[in-house]
DNA sequence: ACCCTAATTAGGGT
DNA sequence: ACCCTAATTAGGGT
């Protein structure tokens, strides 16, 4: 547990591949993990990384200010890390199609088990990826169906951990709780695009007259979101392809005849 | 004309905007318009280059050893840039949504017209984009159904800019001329997706037994691809977007549960 | 000469 | 400590 809750996934990421760096703090080099995770790359990293997050092993701390944010270990990662032993430090972990599509050898199932957690991983040990069966299996049966659905939560699930770092920011920024502007379920239904959700959001930063958060939902539900609000735009396309995409415009398209842009208008004016 | 034909686009681009990049010959960098088109970015200029080649301007010559082209001069642009004096060498061209794009003072007018053709180019001119309607308009009327049909068209012309590169690597890896493999009739068909063109190719390319232009038909109308087609399919997928893949999905997922590809099997095997 | 990819660096702020 | 973008470099081949 060398930095926990020190700074990002990027460092302790880079730390593991072995990376020159010279962002990378000169005693982290040092460390007897340096390099130990070069056959995996940025990408699988991060992607394994959210798997971490999503399951509640790591968290990310806005304690910021007003930069980003730090990620640490959660009560339930010390626990297990705790209570695993040195011989069997595997992890239960559904692997997600970011870390599928990250694969090079596709007949290795073993895989390396590590505690990224906060800063610096406390041990890499080769173990097995618990129950092997979501790994690799490819077995080329009803492949239409279920992959599609897989990519697409997980396209959510990258969406959604980009929601909580906005509303993140903007809870530093604008000095609230993170919660106060948006439940979990509610960035979830975000992510996921509800249209319902989006209106009790929308509603209650109204109320506030939080104009951070009402620039959010208006770069993300709007189909021509003014220039102003491009960086949501770009986290939201970032992660937004294919059938999500789709689905955004068809929802989207619809309300534009209506005169809930006028009602705002004349709000604001 | 400093090397007409001698480089591709990329060349010339980075001599225009000043690059130290190595790879930009010496001698190069000693030019006269070195760096002379700086506040254009990199995407600019190529999609400037685009529009060049689609209007004629520019051409790409597969004169390769198994590599990739160049591009030179057309007789056509040769012809301008004689008639054309000094105080007036403006282009009437049509900017492209890329190159809209990549504007960001929205409120300048004027352009200037280089003619980057094949190496250096010949002079950089302060010009007028000739009707100058077309350059930054935003009447912000109708702005729903005009912009994305242009977007579209242009996606078209990337992609199939794109595919007459393939067309010409394929050509001189196979000893086939260019017009063997496809006709450019049948390369827009191609790029637009049109099934009936599809099958018109690809029944040509079965009957000279050219697995060749078979694997970039398949990669390219198959929803699952082998991966060995991925290079293609990477090419492809980089410029096909929104509802350019939109109209993908639609065409490719239909026909999957037809008897087609079990004839295909067979008749393979 | 082509193009693509991964990694790095410098600069800057949602 | 964050993230994003543009530009560069090294390595390698559809």
């Amino acid at each position: 547990i060398t930095g926990d809750g020190k700074y990002g996934i990027g460092t302790p990421i880079m730390l593991l591949r072995g990376s020159t760096n010279q962002r990378l703090a000169q005693y982290l080099k040092r460390n007897k993990e340096y390099g130990s995770g070069k056959y995996r790359s940025e990408k699988w990293w991060k992607a394994f990384a959210r798997q971490l997050t999503c399951e509640n092993y790591l968290c990310e701390k806005a304690v910021d200010n007003g930069w980003g944010a730090t990620t640490a270990m959660t009560a339930k990662a010390h626990k297990w890390f705790n209570t695993s032993n040195n011989d069997d430090c595997s992890l239960k972990l559904e692997p997600s199609q970011d870390m599928l599509d990250q694969e090079k050898d596709t007949s290795v199932k073993h895989v390396v088990t590590v505690n990224v957690s906060a800063l610096t991983p406390q041990r890499v040990a080769p173990g097995l990826w618990s129950t092997r069966r979501p790994l690799l299996q490819i077995p080329s049966v009803e492949k239409t169906e279920e992959p599609i659905s897989k990519r697409e939560s997980e396209l959510e699930g990258a969406l959604y951990a980009d929601l909580l770092k906005l509303r993140g920011k903007l809870a530093s920024r604008e000095g609230y709780a993170p919660y106060m502007i948006a439940s979990n379920k509610q960035m979830i239904d975000i992510a996921r695009y509800s249209k319902t959700s989006r209106e009790v959001v929308y509603k209650a930063a109204q109320l506030r007259n939080d104009d951070g958060v009402i620039s959010i939902l208006d770069s993300f539900g709007e189909n021509h979101p003014s220039s102003c609000y491009g960086y949501h735009r770009k986290c939201y396309q970032k992660y937004t392809h294919k059938r999500l995409l789709q689905k955004l415009h068809e929802e989207t398209i619809e309300p534009e005849a209506s005169t809930s842009t006028a009602s705002t208008d004349t709000e604001i004016a």
